[in-house]
DNA sequence: TATACAATTCGACAACTATCGAATTTACTA
DNA sequence: TAGTAAATTCGATAGTTGTCGAATTGTATA
């Protein structure tokens, strides 16, 4: 993981609303989570904002590497990729 | 450290001009570096970018709480500050 | 098949930002 | 006290982005 990439993760984790849903899913695989615990439908709720927008984010955390999304039926699957995060920690102190 | 604080200080990391910097900061403390290694005009010259641009990313990391500046004579002194960093990890997967 | 629901895409807009040149401030020194 | 060098501030500009409403696509089910 070279600097350039890195500053790349770190910008898609840098808004607020996105570091959220990042965490969320971290979260929700931890917890051993079902199909819908993390759905778009369910971070529209508890972010109070639009569908569009969330889908961007996600697209975001994507693009980044930092997650996986998989659609399943109606709804959408998301994971972690946590292999990421770690590669930005070993270049940072 | 709460999400909101730990997304500021990403965004001041999401810039790679701005990362380099940091860790050159981080590296210039670890090797007990001397004032005028990590001025604004060393970061001139090994990041190709002018001083107005310099300075504005020096307050970025320093708002964001990642460093502290101190002027020494005609220099500028730069320390990081890794509890912040520190603290941002504790948050993080 | 028609309806309802989940998610994405599109177009637009306001807000933010990285960068620079010019001007200014701060501090050393001849 | 000039003159020089380092750094900051100011003003401007081009590019980026978070958000939304409207329209569209994909999927399940009555």
């Amino acid at each position: 993981m070279d600097i350039k990439q890195a500053a790349k993760v770190m910008k898609a984790l840098s808004h607020p609303n996105r570091l959220e849903i990042y965490l969320k899913i971290v979260k929700g695989e931890q917890n051993d989570f079902q199909a819908h615990e993390c759905s778009v439908g369910d971070l529209i709720e508890s972010l109070k904002i639009g569908a569009p927008t969330v889908s961007h984010h996600l697209k975001e955390l994507s693009n980044a590497g930092l997650i996986m999304t998989e659609r399943q039926g109606k709804y959408l699957i998301t994971k972690p990729i946590l292999e990421t995060w770690n590669e930005v920690k070993a270049l940072m102190p």
